[in-house]
DNA sequence: TTGACAACATACCTACCGGTATGAACAATT
DNA sequence: AATTGTTCATACCGGTAGGTATGTTGTCAA
């Protein structure tokens, strides 16, 4: 008999994979254990309900991503650099190169904004999920903020909502025309007009190459 | 007996209103009838399946929605008044005032963002849905560009796609909080923003009024 | 008048899916 | 050694939702 806790996290983690490949509605509890290999007994016992199981991956996943985002975020980059990591992060997170579905936008919010009205545990994770997607937003336009780097004083507070509502939308999107090289251009574009980025600081030197299927180059943790 | 079109336009119809105001895996063929006052026999004989319907659907709301939106690129209009005009008519779209859910978002656009990779009927209807959007979004920038409000010369097909996205995006996060004032504000705000109006062409005066409860003036058709 | 066909209505089928009931295997405790 | 609680496995249940099979009613053409 395995820990516990390890098969509650292979359950909270194959969710998420499949969930990220398909959406909530669509995959069942049966696929989630097979896929992760135990029976709905094991699942039972660690989740009350569908929602629940939801509700604590989209919490896992948001600390996974906390986790990135610090790194991504840290003082040691130049605003700059920090926009570029995130640029970065941004497209490994939507690309795959198995030819499959590459884009697939974040399922814990699309699941959250298409909830019905019933489902308020989901509806409360991926509000949750986004408000803590706001914070790093709003942290990024502060620092270029804070090094010259904008056009005019920003709200910091409102333009990180906006940088994550741009963004979600633009995932969703690319889910549905699954253009990569476009999906690039726009991130890029979008993120440049929203924050008002001065002329002189724009750079679509990287971005070529991230259009392209060469692996991305990663300024994260070097 | 009546005439099969006006039973297949009510399914139409019926379908579009219960979607908006839940979703597509929602809302059952069952519901569906029982609110247009049709059987499930009537159903079948004018759609094969759930998803014709809903591209069907989404076709005809497709359709509505171009009559709206031929009205508010007016030539009529000064590129500035299209702006007001295209904002004041999203917030008449997502605001309900008898007390339920009031944001909720395109139906169509998430249901084909967070669709299964098999359903590719409906994948393809909401793909149809955002091209449309995105050339009227992109003939507005095109108006406010040609009258000299936009501070840099700009792709005007990206720059509608850019516009989509967010606008999309910014309807799902409201649908996840429910905050009006707020989308009121994002929305104008993002809006400047991406299409980077001139400063002195921004104008928040009709904002304070469309946030509160008060029935919003419309522009259009004056 | 009578076939043919459109436009439904009713009843039913089946597959699935979230959830439950029950019990086995094992560990730690007393 | 007996007890208790954790961690699962197996079998099953009840509702639902998409879809079907078949009958019925009205209309129109020949």
């Amino acid at each position: 008999m395995s820990a516990p806790i390890d098969t509650r996290l292979k359950l909270m983690q194959t969710a998420t994979q499949l969930i990220w490949d398909s959406n909530y509605d669509n995959v069942g509890i049966a696929d989630i254990c097979k896929q992760a290999g135990v029976t709905k007994g094991a699942f039972y016992h660690h989740f009350s309900s569908k929602a629940e199981l939801f509700a604590s991956a989209c919490k896992y996943d948001c600390g996974e991503m906390n986790k990135e985002m610090d790194k991504v975020l840290s003082p040691r980059f130049t605003a700059l650099q920090q926009f570029e990591n995130f640029f970065a992060i941004m497209l490994e997170k939507q690309y795959r190169g198995d030819g499959g579905t590459q884009i697939c936008g974040c399922p814990f919010f699309t699941a959250g904004a298409q909830a019905g009205c019933e489902e308020l545990e989901v509806r409360a994770a991926s509000r949750e999920l986004s408000d803590n997607g706001v914070i790093y937003f709003a942290a990024l336009a502060r620092n270029l903020q804070a090094e010259g780097c904008l056009q005019r004083p920003v709200d910091v507070e409102q333009l990180g909502r906006l940088l994550h509502q741009f963004v979600q939308g633009l995932m969703m999107h690319g889910r549905i025309f699954q253009d990569f090289a476009q999906f690039c251009l726009d991130l890029r574009e979008g993120l440049y007009q929203l924050l008002g980025v001065k002329e002189e600081y724009r750079n679509y030197n990287g971005c070529l190459s991230a259009a392209s299927n060469e692996p991305l180059q990663k300024v994260v943790g070097k």
